[in-house]
DNA sequence: AGGGCTTCCCGA
DNA sequence: CGGGAAGCCCTC
């Protein structure tokens, strides 16, 4: 028998497999998927079995043999080994890395450490001693026969809840015995809570995908913020539970999904696995375990999650499918969708994308009939969405009213006094944005990036929010050294204290990256939030997602403008996203909520949309200009980023692989540039950037993987390549 | 990736 | 001539 091995090597020579005698002794053992120790060259590493085959041609004769196996779990079932290749078809990666992006780092090919599992030890009777009769002949050892009696009724307990010199004699006397038993790092028991009934409107959108479980088809659920799409996962969850199937829901960030995990497990109770980035190897270890052995019916996950092995699929869920977290910005640049689309077709059940706001191209395909097209149109409980109010930031200048309206002043000030809650809405963190020299008009900008220092007022610094570049808050202008430094912009933490200052009573909470490093701290604010601690929460667009806060009556987006104006195609879509997924998070229940949006731009025909919450009229309107320019879902896109220390080299590199591309790519693909990158330096890297347009090109995977090649031994010039960019 | 083998350049 | 850096090639 012979072992057709992927070798642990991330390196594109080497993204081939090699074929491998089976040594006897592991012949029954052995199955495609393992993990295997080879000897390769002078050496010996690691791999993947990702073949066997019972040839016996002579030349194969001198083989070097497969002697060992490091792990003899499938560390990839036939599903994943699939999966894989398609994740390699679909980023260029090599296939190695496909499958090391997959798994966990307790499974990873280099991994040795071996020891994740957690163990706790119990202590228990020994059967073969007579209790009683050890109580009788030791009197006087009161703590001793405390135990004892304790352990007669509670059979077995933690070692560290009792641990004592008594329970050290009771050991070492053999009259109880230590046993291990394995534990789970995340083990939640939440008191189980019933099914809520759903709606009609609810009803029948369930019934739709309900009457479909059992086929490859794409639904796209779309339905208004507040309308309850949860409530459709769990009901159409249950059934899929109901044919011994498991489930998948993909969200686009768990730290701000917490209150959803919290219903997952108030409703599925111990069956739900959780698994995402910011778990520790140990718990994603735990997770991956439970899922892999087929322990929970429930999976929730960011898009990582998409790879976990699910053994018996019976639907996938992505909410808030528009999310651009859904998409990987790292090599292999992947996009959840497609990988969901995989799943669903080799499992043969449906994919449900979920979204108030969808994305134009899910929007576009459902509309198409490629995805058939759900809808809910009301919110639960009767809840009505809120009232919005644009208010024109231009009058209120005239007014020296330069980061609060009058309006949504008062309305704030309503607020608190009715005891209800506030969100405030500003995408952009820190204190001031800007730091210029009023006498030479000298400006702090990264010296590694093409951007200016954003002013942090409790680290005291200026900091590049792009390379993590950070100086001391300086005294003079680094130029003319004069003491005449200006503050200009506004983030979320001048905006707290502002805040403050026109409320003093209040209670406000920030929430950005900035108050949020530490593990935990997001669900920290949230529930102190939620419990009333605070009368404001105010932060970055990481408020803007899934909260779900019944007391929230006014939310006020305080520079809408700052995404609008970003130079990308997608920045319209972003922004109308964005405030509508906001002003969402008000009047969630039965208080009327209301949404103050303040903007440069008011005229800016969005806002008319965002007012009317009416996505259709967005989506003909935004349909209209991505037909006219020539961009998605009208064409598809792939961008190149050509990288280098040294400006001249990126400059002529760059138009080697336009030039390339024009000359290999088909005539109705559109090959735009090279022009700089939108952060022209980054990190004191030079960037230029190739956009392809294209409907249909049957050449480009061919081509994109040949330039690959060929810039992969360049040491001076880097390729990026990305076949779904997001931004250009 | 990592190691061996070849080539090429240079000089006390 | 010898040694060291640089480039090239191979790994079942």
């Amino acid at each position: 028998m012979y072992a057709n091995i992927l070798v642990e090597y991330n390196v594109k020579t080497l993204d081939k497999t090699f074929t491998y005698k089976v040594a006897p002794k592991i012949k029954d053992k052995l199955k495609v998927g393992m993990k295997v120790k080879v000897p390769f060259g002078h050496t010996y590493i690691n791999g993947f079995v990702i073949g066997l085959e019972n040839k016996t041609e002579e030349d194969l004769n001198n083989l070097k043999e497969v002697t060992e196996i490091v792990d003899e779990n499938l560390v990839l079932n036939q599903e994943l080994l699939e999966l894989g290749k398609y994740l390699k078809e679909k980023t260029l990666c090599s296939l190695i890395s496909a499958y090391q992006t997959m798994l966990p780092p307790s499974l990873k090919i280099k991994n040795q450490k071996n020891n994740y599992e957690l163990t706790a030890t119990y202590i228990i009777l020994n059967e073969e001693v007579d209790i009683e009769k050890y109580i009788r002949e030791n009197k006087r050892s009161v703590k001793q026969i405390e135990i004892l009696r304790n352990l007669q009724k509670h059979l077995k307990i933690l070692k560290k809840d009792i641990n004592s010199s008594s329970l050290k004699t009771l050991i070492n006397k053999n009259v109880v015995k230590e046993v291990k038993e394995k534990k789970y790092r995340i083990n939640i028991n939440l008191q189980l809570k019933q099914d809520n009934p759903l709606t009609k409107e609810q009803e029948e959108v369930f019934k739709a995908i309900k009457d479909n479980l059992e086929k490859e088809k794409t639904f796209l659920l779309y339905g208004v913020t507040g309308s309850g799409k949860t409530e459709v996962y769990i009901h159409l969850i249950k059934e899929v539970i109901k044919k011994q199937k498991q489930a998948l829901l993909l969200v686009p960030e768990i730290t701000l999904s917490t209150q959803l995990v919290k219903r997952f497990y108030e409703r599925f109770g111990s069956k739900v696995a959780i698994f995402h980035s910011a778990l520790s190897e140990g718990e994603k270890y735990d997770e991956y375990q439970k899922i892999a052995k087929g322990e929970v019916d429930v999976v929730v996950g960011t898009r990582s999650a998409i790879f976990t092995p699910i053994k018996n699929l019976g639907i996938i869920i992505i909410d808030e499918e528009h999310s651009e977290n859904y998409k990987q910005e790292k090599m292999p640049r992947y996009t959840t969708i497609d990988m969901a689309l995989f799943r669903s077709k080799y499992n043969q059940i449906p994919l449900v994308l979920g979204s108030a706001t969808p994305s134009l191209e899910t929007m576009a395909r459902a509309k198409k009939g490629v995805y058939t097209l759900l809808t809910l149109n009301n919110r639960v409980n009767n809840a009505t969405l809120p009232k919005i109010t644009i208010v024109d930031m231009k009058q209120e200048m005239k007014k020296r009213n330069p980061l609060f309206s009058d309006l949504l002043l008062a309305k704030i000030n309503n607020c608190l006094e009715k005891k209800e809650q506030v969100i405030i809405l500003l995408n952009r963190r820190g204190h001031s944005t800007i730091i210029t020299c009023q006498n030479c008009g000298h400006t702090f900008k990264c010296p590694h990036c093409d951007i200016s220092l954003t002013y942090h007022k409790s680290a005291n610094n200026l900091r590049c929010h792009y390379c993590g570049y950070t100086i001391f808050k300086p005294e003079e202008c680094s130029e003319c050294h004069e003491k005449a430094l200006n503050y200009l912009g506004t983030g979320t933490e001048k905006l707290e204290l502002e805040l403050q200052n026109n409320f003093p009573k209040a209670n406000i909470v920030r929430m950005d990256v900035d108050t949020t490093i530490r593990k935990g701290s997001h669900e920290k604010i949230i529930s102190s939030f939620q419990n009333g601690e605070y009368d404001i929460l105010l932060g970055t667009q990481m408020i803007s997602k899934g909260l779900d806060f019944a007391n929230v009556t006014l939310v006020g987006v305080i520079n809408a403008d700052l995404s609008l104006n970003m130079p990308d195609f997608k920045a319209r879509e972003r922004t109308f996203s964005l405030l509508t997924q906001t002003a969402g998070r008000s009047g969630r229940s039965n208080k009327k909520g209301e949404v103050v949006i303040q903007t440069f731009d008011p005229n800016n025909e969005i806002y008319k949309f965002i007012l009317e919450n009416d996505y259709n009229s967005f989506y003909n309107y935004e349909m209209a200009f991505r037909h006219e320019l020539d961009y998605p879902p009208y064409y598809y896109l792939a961008s190149i980023k050509i990288t280098s220390k040294d400006y001249n080299l990126a400059s002529k590199e760059a138009n080697k692989v336009g030039n390339y591309l024009l000359k290999n790519l088909e005539k109705t693909t559109i090959v735009l540039g090279p022009t700089t990158a939108s952060l022209f330096r980054l990190n004191g890297i030079f960037r230029f950037q190739i956009i392809i347009k294209y409907k249909v090109d049957n050449k480009l995977n061919d081509v994109l993987r040949k330039l690959d090649d060929m810039y992969i031994i360049n040491k001076q010039v880097n390729l990026e390549i990305d076949t779904s960019p997001m931004t250009i």
